[in-house]
DNA sequence: ATAGTGACTTGCATATTGCAAGTCACTGGC
DNA sequence: GCCAGTGACTTGCAATATGCAAGTCACTAT
């Protein structure tokens, strides 16, 4: 290991020591897909551990991946938002999902928001940030 | 956990089932970048442990993304080649490395056979698995 | 015979994941 | 007031994955 933390100086082996894990780009998966609050996130196909979630949230959001932001004061409750730097992953994500498709049989086919969406589309700030435009959610018969 | 094995019929999710762990993806771009053989796999700048790599090959090649070919009789020896299957995942290890590239300071620069390379050019029966297009290799300073 | 090489395998400690239950701070109903 | 429900985690513990280092095996060369 390097003294920065990373394997190497690889994008790729770089990358995958911020989220490649078994859930990091799952997560990141339904919250694309527009999950916003703790139950919803575990509420995904996945059945993703509640501990495994914690701290998977927080370690995306260290990496500036997604935000934490309040949805109310009591009890103190957060909802989590991609960042841009979290939404420029929507590449890998769909390079992920393609190939799924192509060589898994039997997979979701994939929703043209997310077919054909730029990051921009996602971006805290942007214009598509707006919820309706997710459809059916992460639980849905596409993603 | 479906029948199945994968954790949802989700693409994303299913294919990070096959190779959404630590080490996969990382190995198969040592493998894109030209190296065959275990000391070549484990020569690569991140240093995996040889039970791991070891580990991982066997998977790889069970999951059908890379195939073993013996390069000499006494005793056995083998090379690990990319399949179809394999190379058509070049386009996740692209968008994986212009984003880390973009997000990661001080990353390596993508070599212009893998950025403009297309996964039929890794095609074990293809033209362009001819490892004269691998430049420096695994321990170059791209990739 | 010994030493070296390459491809793994083994032993063991540490880290991660997964299951299931628990805890806490609220709210609402009686 | 009490109890139950809800949502967001936290905890305890077993199983699995990873990492380090050494070992083993089948060869070859000297």
């Amino acid at each position: 290991m390097m003294e920065t933390g990373f394997r190497s100086q690889c994008p790729i082996a770089s990358a995958l020591d911020l989220f490649g894990d078994r859930w990091s780009l799952v997560v990141l998966r339904t919250i694309f897909a527009g999950a916003r609050r703790f139950g919803e996130l575990a509420g995904a196909s996945e059945r993703i551990s509640s501990n495994i979630l914690a701290d998977r949230l927080e370690r995306l959001e260290t990496f500036g991946l997604i935000e934490k932001r309040p949805y109310q004061q009591a009890p103190p409750r957060h909802e989590y938002r991609l960042t841009r730097r979290g939404a420029d992953l929507l590449p890998v994500l769909q390079a992920l999902a393609r190939w799924g498709v192509e060589h898994i049989p039997e997979r979701w086919s994939l929703p043209p928001w997310f077919a054909e969406g730029r990051p921009e589309d996602f971006y805290p700030d942007g214009p598509a940030s707006d919820p309706s435009r997710t459809g059916s959610g992460p639980s849905g018969s596409s993603i």
